[in-house]
DNA sequence: TAGATTTATCGAAGCGTTTCGATAAAACTT
DNA sequence: AAGTTTTATCGAAACGCTTCGATAAATCTA
């Protein structure tokens, strides 16, 4: 019973051999490295593809001393949120590492981590050469991470000065509010849950700013969030009710994210109100979802595969070690910053009322 | 600029040196294999643990032949769609592919495959010992997996008698149809797309079982499907006003997933009805989504995480060659089926009009 | 108790690369 | 034309593990 793809894998012996050169040189050719004259690159080149030769990893790896991986963490309850947030970043990232030749390895880790136990099997096999953590993870993971000397870059998270891929969280959403502002809204609540996230109070901010850009007074009880349960459709719903019941009611409304927009227009449009004639509704991240609702949902789009690949260049080059000079001058700023992007669908309207 | 974590790596000539044995023998120890004295492989042990020793993969992979990874492919527009069904799965190979020590090495593939180019680099490289298929996928990529001479296993998908790991879709359909037969329902619609998949054919059959079950004739006018769309939210509102527009319209519905169910159930609520007054609407999958609209969805309960967690161990069977003499007595059924469970929410009820 | 078998240990080869000198030819210097 | 530098090639070591004999001690067999 042959189950093992009956021919053998050709090595870089083979080659040598067919090209009539030494392993050395061989390798050399088919690395681009050294001094090779270009007849011999080309006759190795030639013997490589007749044969099919493809490096063996693992054999490349050992000799390197390097593992060619790089580990993707976030948090088990993250990536199965329903909305697929992670899963574009990852894409992004997996996107970025083919070119680089790289392979990534997915590890998710539980809410609360402790070092020992829920340590990835890639960190503790050190079978990376750096870490992309993705959202925001316990820092005692983080500490493994540094511990363990590997070059680490946060995504969509940032953490003391760690270097980190975000979304410029605070102008999107200002500029989510600042076009409420324009549709003539002057009662505008903000909806919002795991506040203790620095990206999403950053949205806070950016809600502040653009109302006090405005000449407007943040309202307190215009504010409402949820501390520490997930900014989720169920968390939508629960402040949605909320906000339907206020006295006078906020004519417009910027929610944290989509997840929590979508659940509060549900619950907007179960107790009988238009939207947006009722009650303008954003959101924010641009989730399938938004597209798909009725009305669709004026959001802020984060570029979500981008966010992946700029962490994984960013990784790519500290793995190297290229910036160890040009950080200098980089102080204080380990951030690479995404834009946003508007995006205005159906669910907000001027408002007429009085 | 120290970066590269002070501290080289302990190989297993430490752990020998410190146990006092030869290399051979510290191996055999750490490896439980061949015969050591339990005193010896006791001190192996401890000296490993004292020195932090873990084994570099790159030099057992080398050593071994194997490289210790397998390959989970799907389609790029599949593992993105809005409800993360896939993501599931992916996550329970994970998980089962933790505790046999190996890596999952996620690729995705676009819907029209072209061998050469779009080949994933794990399987370019020979990166991988085995390789796990999720969802409908280009029948030329599974050709080019057999050529490589490599295990597969096909998930929630079947395809010439390769080894798979599906849903019990035929009776999780028939279930759901029978839900409504039981709540008197007469004129039963079944909403579909993308029905040349054989999952999906599955549960139009399914349907059909239990009508002819109750003795109903199958009227083809309440088979709504889109053959080539995809099953997802915009198919079901699509389908869905179609639907509505029927006289006389059918009194409840089953979609053939539940990303198509909540599209329906959108649209229907949108044109003034009341779902379950006047719609039950039954779906499938049970996606997170189910669970948080209003009314909550009725719908099939799929088991993702252990479906791909039987997907790993069966394909981890097969590459230790252990199911060579048992296959012969499983001829014809290369097959692991998952049953499904019914899951009774808001969206279904009796019917009590005439 | 002599011979066979099992148990325990080890040295060395092998896995397939990269990379470090060494060597020599070719190409520049003055 | 002699010396220097650059270019080209190669042999061999190194990477860190597993595994195949070989060897010897311990245990069983008759």
């Amino acid at each position: 019973m042959v189950r093992q793809s009956g021919i053998k894998r050709r090595t870089i012996k083979d080659v040598a051999a067919e090209a009539e050169v030494s392993i050395s040189t061989a390798s050399l050719a088919l690395n681009d490295k050294g001094y090779v004259s270009p007849d011999t690159r080309a006759r190795v080149l030639a013997a490589a593809k007749r044969l099919g030769y493809v490096a063996r990893p693992a054999a490349r790896q050992l000799a390197q001393q390097k593992t060619g991986n790089i580990g993707f963490v976030l948090r088990a309850d993250h990536f199965a949120r329903s909305e697929p947030f992670y899963t574009h970043v990852f894409l992004g990232t997996e996107f970025e590492a083919d070119r680089k030749d790289l392979y990534v390895l997915l590890a998710t880790v539980p809410q609360e981590y402790t070092p020992g136990e829920h340590t990835p099997r890639f960190l503790r096999q050190r079978n990376v050469d750096g870490v992309l953590v993705a959202g925001k993870v316990d820092p005692a993971f983080l500490k493994e991470v540094e511990a363990a000397g590997l070059p680490l870059v946060l995504i969509d998270f940032e953490m003391n000065g760690q270097p980190a891929v975000v979304v410029d969280n605070q102008a999107g959403a200002r500029s989510a509010v600042e076009h409420l502002l324009e549709l003539r809204h002057q009662r505008i609540a903000f909806l919002g849950a795991d506040m203790e996230h620095p990206g999403l109070q950053s949205r806070l901010d950016g809600y502040r700013l653009a109302l006090n850009g405005a000449g407007i007074p943040v309202d307190p009880s215009l504010v409402l969030t949820q501390e520490y349960g997930n900014p989720d459709g169920e968390a939508g719903k629960v402040l949605g009710e909320r906000l339907i019941a206020m006295d006078p009611r906020p004519t417009a409304v910027f929610c944290v994210n989509d997840a929590l927009a979508l659940g509060l227009l549900d619950t907007a449009l179960n107790n009988g109100l238009d939207v947006p004639g009722d009650l303008s509704i954003v959101g924010f991240d641009d989730v399938a979802g938004a597209r798909i609702a009725t009305p669709s949902l004026t959001t802020v789009r984060v570029y979500k595969e981008q966010l992946g690949e700029l962490a994984m260049r960013y990784l790519a080059e500290l793995m190297e070690g290229t910036l160890d000079e040009s950080d200098r001058y980089r102080r204080g700023s380990h951030d690479i910053t995404l834009p946003t992007e508007l995006v205005v669908r159906q669910s907000t309207s001027k408002w007429v009322g009085q």
